[in-house]
DNA sequence: ATGTTTTTTTTGTATTACAATTGATAAAAC
DNA sequence: GTTTTATCAATTGTAATACAAAAAAAACAT
């Protein structure tokens, strides 16, 4: 995790990526229909008012995202909603202010509660020594930050736990439920949970239980904490 | 589902998705090594005799999958591991040959049993009278087919089935499931399925809790699917 | 009517040129 | 000597133009 770029943020001001933005948004808040035309490239280079190379390079984003399909002499569709994958951290950043938060997140909260306590579960089983070290010292640091609260430094250390465990399952396919989550965080979720000393709690039950080993554990703690008040209710 | 192009498969004979795969192959297979910059443009057009148009959108293609990150001056960095999307039908299709088919079905398996039964909870619940009804004709088509065995027919209504049922649960993040299901069966689940019969009833149940409403049931024999033995080892 | 050829529209690919970013280097100021 | 500033150079970013390829639509012939 050290060698990457700043963030995701710092390619967002490329041209192609602001188009990709645009026309990703029409299409999520359905301005344009699931099979519908959009325009053809030149009209849309007009319309945005860029070259032909930059409006292309936004199509084949969103095409590898499953939101448009081209074919020459046709031109580009939209193609049917199942087929876009919501389970992409840059779609749930451009859903901001399409859908209602409350809605989104509790959805999100329905996939949450079937993937997450598994993945701790696993995590207790497969975590590599390394991992279970890197685990502990965030968890330290969640104890540093609840005696001397700071919001901003908590949801950073929150989200850290919560990454480190699916990168702990060894498992590729829970691998991207971390950027889906801290995205989904950073995007949606702003709760000022002034209940911090009892996440803290829940937080520390499945730490434990992961470094126990102890799988069936894990995944009971987890899912309890996933059932805790205030991942009901995203307070704005 | 009516209006889309006739297949993904298609547009892979387009000259950057052919980069794409090729240049994603060596990022997953480690042979591009994680964090590493891979050659620049100019070098790589040569390597695969394009464009720099047609190279730059696969290389817009690979980032919007979370493979790649460029910058100015510095180049195209391979992104660690725990960014790439797995839960991406195409980069699920390209690992075709690159890892251990019974490791990665195991893996998968690992993500599938946690999803699948909460998504048929979900479809009890949650689907519309179409959605019953579709699923319903999807049912009986299902019998027709065990009854007059074939196995390329019973695979597609397979993977219908399932897919009716994640799209039926209403909820996004659910939905990419469908695709990603349906691409590892096209790719690395082949298996012979003689007990063709067996699975029926397994479905069958599935199928009643669903129409039924009854969520607990629907999740329990979702569950119970998963875990019998066919599962477990993708035989070649 | 039906099958075949031609036309036309749209995306696909190639090429060239220049702009913008930014690390590295060198120069200047303190 | 250290720090700041300016310059340079390498790489990706954007633009513009031209032509190729695909495929639907139209025109034509049978």
């Amino acid at each position: 995790m050290t060698n990457n770029f700043s963030s995701i943020s710092t390619s967002s001001r490329s041209l192609h990526v602001q188009v990709a933005r645009s026309i990703a948004r029409r299409i999520l808040s359905g301005e344009l229909a699931q099979g519908s035309l959009v325009p053809n490239e030149m009209t849309l280079c007009e319309q945005f008012g860029v070259s032909r190379t930059a409006l292309r390079e936004a199509i084949k984003l969103l095409t590898s995202k499953g939101l448009l399909e081209s074919r020459p002499k046709i031109g580009t569709k939209v193609v049917h909603r199942a087929y876009w994958n919501f389970l992409d951290a840059q779609i749930i950043e451009w859903m901001d202010g399409l859908s209602d938060p409350e809605v989104f997140c509790s959805q999100f909260l329905g996939l949450r509660r079937a993937v997450e306590p598994e993945a701790c579960a696993l995590a207790a089983i497969h975590a590599t020594p390394e991992q279970r070290q890197e685990l502990s010292e965030i968890f330290q640091e969640m104890v540093k930050v609840t005696e001397n609260f700071n919001q901003a430094k908590w949801t950073e250390v929150d989200m850290s736990f919560h990454q480190v465990i699916f990168n702990s399952t060894n498992n590729d396919f829970y691998l991207p439920f971390g950027n889906i989550l801290t995205t989904m965080f950073k995007t949606f979720i702003m709760h000022s949970s002034k209940e911090g000393d009892v996440c803290l709690n829940e937080h520390r039950l499945i730490y434990e239980a992961i470094m126990a080993g102890d799988s069936a554990k894990a995944k009971a703690v987890s899912l309890d904490h996933l059932q805790s008040a205030k991942h009901h209710l995203p307070e704005t």
